[in-house]
RNA sequence: CUUUGGAGCCAAGCGUUCGCUCCGUUGUUCUUUUUUAUCGGGGCGAAAGCCUCACGGAAUUUCGGAGAGGAAAGUCCGGACGUCAUAGGGCAGGAUUCCUCGCGAAAGCGAGGGCGUCUCGUUUCAAUGCGAGGCGACGGAUAGCGCCGCAGAAAAUAGGUAGCCUUUUUUGUUCCGCAAUUGCAGGACUUUGAAGGUCAUAGUGAAAAGGUGGGGUAAGAGCCCACCGCCGUUUCGAGUAAUCGAUCGGGCAUGGCAAGCCCAAUCCGACGCAAGACAAAAUAGGGGGCCGGGUUGCCCGCCCAUAAAGCUCCGGGUAUGUCGCGUCUCUUGAAAAAGGGGCCUGCGCUAAUGCACUCGAGAUAAAUGAACGCGUCUUCUAAAAGCUUCGGUUUUCAGAAGAACAGAAUCCGGCUUAUCGGCUCCAAAGCUAG
RNA sequence: AGCCUCGUGGUGUAAUGGUAGCACUAUGGAUUCUGGUUCCAUCUGUCGGGGUUCGAGUCCCUGCGAGGCUG
């Protein structure tokens, strides 16, 4: 299990009531791609024992083609560093119309920028383990 | 060969690594019950319950298969489908509109023809005729209502402002005749007023009440005539028809606008998959209103209900899952559902019925992606070489940028809009060579 | 996804098919020692395209934009 990295329908936020608490009381962190609220989970959900995120996109970011492109986007950036993140964490990222314009170096820079400056960075983790992973 | 137009097709390729959705399949683990409904088999047990196994479900895993469009878009039309306790009638409302044929379930599309209009060429003094091309929401303006600003005399059953003409009145000039300084009578011109005739003429306007020519008249006028135009339930002929031609009649009545109201013909029940169905959860039945409520916006009619319920508003609560989600049929099954096959498309074989391959999304905070590499095309920049009529043009190499419009959401048929390019065919024009 | 409504100066809002107005704002000037008030003048517009009509803000078609409703 811990040679892949997956994205489960588990790991997503499915439910609008999910969306509205932790955007209303989540952590907020902003800048001009896009804007990430963060809550980490109560201990009791034993249940869930990987970070979810939920990601979304108004009409205001572009067409159905320039919305989808940097949802899957966020998606694959979210795959592939969620080894990284606290376990316990749901992220709900609202993504602002600069986004569309952005390549995907930029959108992977600034979303490791708000998992620093959330705090949901895995301590345990080194640096060395994940090299490790993906080689 | 180039350019333009039309029609049709495609919607940039390959490889590696990782990832997503669905289906089938191989294992593993958990679950098989708390609520609702009578609900699998076996064992223990008085019961509650416990253990175990199958079907099923969930998570994970092996392998395999499939996975956005020509517009998926806009939601402009038409259907399928579902619900409304039937869908009947009338009114209202909406859609369509030259004729014929073809395709289609319908919307709509295509071909041909007719008519109108515009442009060009040609003919004519001109009107007009002929030819080519474009455009046309192209039924009806003698069914009715309404509107036609400004300008202009007048804007719609014509009327009469100026002007013209006749009669008469007044003023003046002049001519002629008679008597002879002056007067009388008459004619012509002019001026003022009145009555009448008339609309050819009018610095307008989008549009001026048939046009041109001639006759006629005091002046004029379809008042009369010729030609052209117009109208007609005249007749004949051509054509399936729209319509056209000839003839006869009518002196002309009938301005334009129906993408103003409207009239005629034909058609349309309403709402839309957030339709709706099932299951579960929550509320534990609060307060106000209607006595009826539903069926189409209204009326009739119909259906339900008759003092309990129903409907509606406010407040509170819940806002989750499955189906609907290609369609038909067969089998299994009580049902739900599951499985198989066909329908669709392309190609091959057979004389044919047929046979074989394929049968292509069902997501639900919403699946097709990310990274790297190779090659192709276009543009730009820089360099080198060849040809040159010194304007340029061709080839090679390097770098950079770009490769569209755009994402299924119940499905299908059209319409419209967006769109980098590539390929095929047809037509026209130009250039070069034979 | 389905359905509905609306687009007029910078803002709000009028206009039976017939010269596109009103108020606020802005700019300039006058008044005042200065500012405000007041007065005068100016600027700025029918969402784009096409059609019907002699003539479209209005009527019709089509696109664009904005807003809303339905669980």
């Amino acid at each position: 299990m811990a040679s892949r990295f997956r994205l489960r329908p588990a790991q997503r936020l499915r439910r609008n009531a999910d969306f509205v608490t932790i955007r209303r009381s989540g952590k907020p962190y902003r800048c001009s791609f896009f804007a990430l609220y963060s809550k980490i989970r109560k201990s009791e959900d034993l249940e869930l024992t990987m970070a979810r995120i939920g990601i979304s996109a108004s009409k205001r970011v572009g067409n159905a083609v320039e919305r989808n492109l940097v949802k899957r986007r966020f998606r694959e950036i979210f795959r592939l560093s969620q080894h990284r993140i606290e376990p316990k964490a749901d992220i709900v990222i609202s993504i602002r119309a600069p986004a569309v314009e952005a390549s995907y170096e930029e959108l992977e820079q600034r979303f490791k920028h708000a998992l620093k400056y959330n705090g949901l960075l895995r301590q345990s983790q080194t640096p060395s383990a994940r090299r490790r992973r993906e080689g």
